[in-house]
DNA sequence: GGGACCTCTCTTGTATACATACGCCGCCGG
DNA sequence: CCGGCGGCGTATGTATACAAGAGAGGTCCC
């Protein structure tokens, strides 16, 4: 999502934005002006406005009063909402997905749950958590619908934000991974009830853990 | 969605641009350029810009090759792929939303079928299906989701495009009339199963009844 | 004659200057 | 003492000028 793939001055600040947002190093609730954006990145202001402005379509950050934008701040209903949307959205991609998939769809999956328990197996909390996020997105992509996965790619930013407090510990990730095998193996069979089922309550369930 | 509500001239060339999209004036995969809209619109490029990155945002311009802005183009695959999201993300709401409904969202959304009929009567089509697709915003509104609300209204554009040759027959309105009375019916009676299953019915036949 | 390179142009990216609108603060009047 | 009103400051909105990159077409060399 966000400004296309190409480098820019905007995609930068835009990132720089996004991860400073997603890390929590710029607190929630605080405002963004744009001068003082442009100053610290050390662009003009052209920029800077238009990476607030996908940020602000993404939902990232949000209109206040006094006609500022603040930094999102996710409430633990707000957290729920977002669990839910995945569910609704990965589990409709998830039955698509049982339809089309090709062996090598499973195989690149495959991969990923084996890179995944390297990580696991080498506590590597970070890589960890990114082959998490690139397996859910490789799952919706089988499914080839490239609206929904839009859709899923705009809401990452939000589970991110949703699994900031989560365990990383080993037995967890290797738990995960289990059931991301899990998940392989019903797409491979083409269990579409079993994969949607187990899809939502791992996706459920992550959400628990904390 | 889109440009908050401040009236601006990104605004109005944001919504000059997407209704001549949603009407097909602008035809599908067509190049757009930011100096000649600025021309047309008698502004500069500045807002252009930002009524494109906007458009382009909520997936209604497409990035091709050659570094352009293409207006979308709807494929049959894609208005499947439409109805799917909204069933998935419009069933999820209804769910949610017969655990919060009160006396007066029912209250509201029995107003809207009302004035659906009397659309449907007087063989108003345009304002019915803007009342069909207010209906549809009121009833996941009442799920309180704001997240999943946010996505409907991007999703909104494209809703209106697979809508594009509907029949709009007097017969049609008022079926889709009775059946939004029937899901009112099934909020206010709490019965979350019925009313998804109504709702994704609805939803579904909305798309083959072309 | 064909292919590669070079240049030219057209478009988008960026900077900056100017306009405007909105909120805030202080003053005045009730 | 409170409430409204007006000026001021600061932010965003807009215009425009400049830069740079990518594609197209022509030309030159092999």
């Amino acid at each position: 999502m966000g400004t296309d793939g190409r480098d820019t001055k905007a995609a930068r600040v835009y990132e720089a934005l996004r991860a400073g947002i997603l890390s929590g190093e710029l607190v929630a609730g605080s405002a963004l002006d744009e001068v003082s954006l442009a100053d610290a990145h050390g662009v003009s202001r052209t920029p800077v406005r238009e990476a607030l402005r996908t940020l602000t379509s993404e939902g990232l950050l949000v209109p206040g009063s006094r006609r500022q934008l603040l930094v999102v701040d996710v409430s633990e209903r707000h957290r729920s909402e977002i669990v839910a949307i995945r569910v609704a959205l990965e589990g409709a991609a998830a039955a698509e997905a049982c339809a089309r998939a090709t062996p090598d769809d499973v195989d690149a999956l495959r991969l990923l749950t084996i890179k995944q328990r390297r990580s696991a197996d080498t506590d590597d909390s970070e890589s960890f958590l990114r082959l998490d996020e690139e397996f859910h997105r490789a799952l919706a992509a089988v499914a080839a619908m490239p609206t929904l996965s839009r859709l899923l790619m705009q809401l990452g930013a939000f589970v991110r934000l949703t699994r900031l407090g989560e365990p990383t510990g080993r037995r967890h990730m290797r738990g995960l991974t289990r059931e991301h095998e899990h998940l392989v193996d019903l797409l491979e069979a083409r269990e579409a009830a079993g994969l949607r089922e187990a899809l939502e309550a791992h996706i459920s369930s992550t959400a628990q853990r904390r």
